[in-house]
DNA sequence: TATGAAAGACTAACTAA
DNA sequence: TTAGTTAGTCTTTCATA
């Protein structure tokens, strides 16, 4: 990983549709040089995947969800990713156990999935916090 | 957004480099459908952006950071996203006012991260979690 | 919804460090 | 031996009917 990898990752975080050619001037460098790398860098793992993010409702939220001490918590994440409008199952570690990262088209559908969470036997308790903005950061 | 929208957000979520004419043979269409579809999707703001989602490092965690009631988060958030290694910066409600999302080299630089927060005199107090799995959602 | 033109990505052969 | 370049070819996208 050095910088023109580090450059790369960058723009393509921004726009990952942005042509090799395009990355390459940018850069100072060729269009086989760039695709190369990023070639590497997806084998290596670096790039885990080219994605979209998307907003499909108005409301973006952290769902943290406490699960009882003697429960395997990947059988409830398992179960999770399959909820519509959750965006990411985290298992954290800290107070809380896992954190659901939701796209919902509402409160009223943020609700839902509260609730869907809080009625699994090996949920605890959950707490909510709305997620007001979202800036995209420099990373690499 | 129909079922047809939902289903082309679904394939391109778990690989935005899907051509077109791919999706359209998996969900029973003519490729000139999925590309209006995606054109107008993302007009829309659906799709936020087209992306790659990185692990540089080997530590993904969560800073959360309060900040002292007489300041404009703003000014802080936007400071934040300048940072290396951070992935995203979210305001949120709830007992913390922001969150960092970030993808560290190792625990080292987690630390650097969390004390550059402690070091901003509108900082009050963070807290920090470790994300030990991640798995995608099925989100639309 | 087709079709052809344009843009972009890929192959493979080559060069340089 | 590895990384980078480039010309030619194939694939995908896009505009038009």
């Amino acid at each position: 990983m050095d910088d023109l990898d580090r450059q790369i990752l960058d723009i393509l975080r921004r726009d990952a549709r942005t042509p090799y050619t395009e990355i390459a001037s940018q850069i100072g460098t060729s269009e086989g040089t760039v695709r190369n790398r990023v070639e590497r860098l997806t084998e290596e793992g670096v790039i885990e995947r080219f994605t979209v993010s998307t907003r499909t409702g108005n409301i973006k939220a952290m769902i943290e969800v406490s699960v009882k001490v003697d429960v395997d918590t990947t059988e409830i994440t398992d179960q999770m990713t399959e909820w519509e409008q959750v965006d990411f199952v985290w298992q954290v570690s800290g107070e809380e156990d896992v954190v659901l990262v939701v796209d919902a088209a509402d409160t009223r559908a943020v609700n839902q999935l509260i609730t869907r969470a809080r009625e699994l036997d090996e949920v605890k308790n959950t707490k909510t916090r709305l997620i007001l903005d979202e800036q995209l950061g420099r990373s690499p």
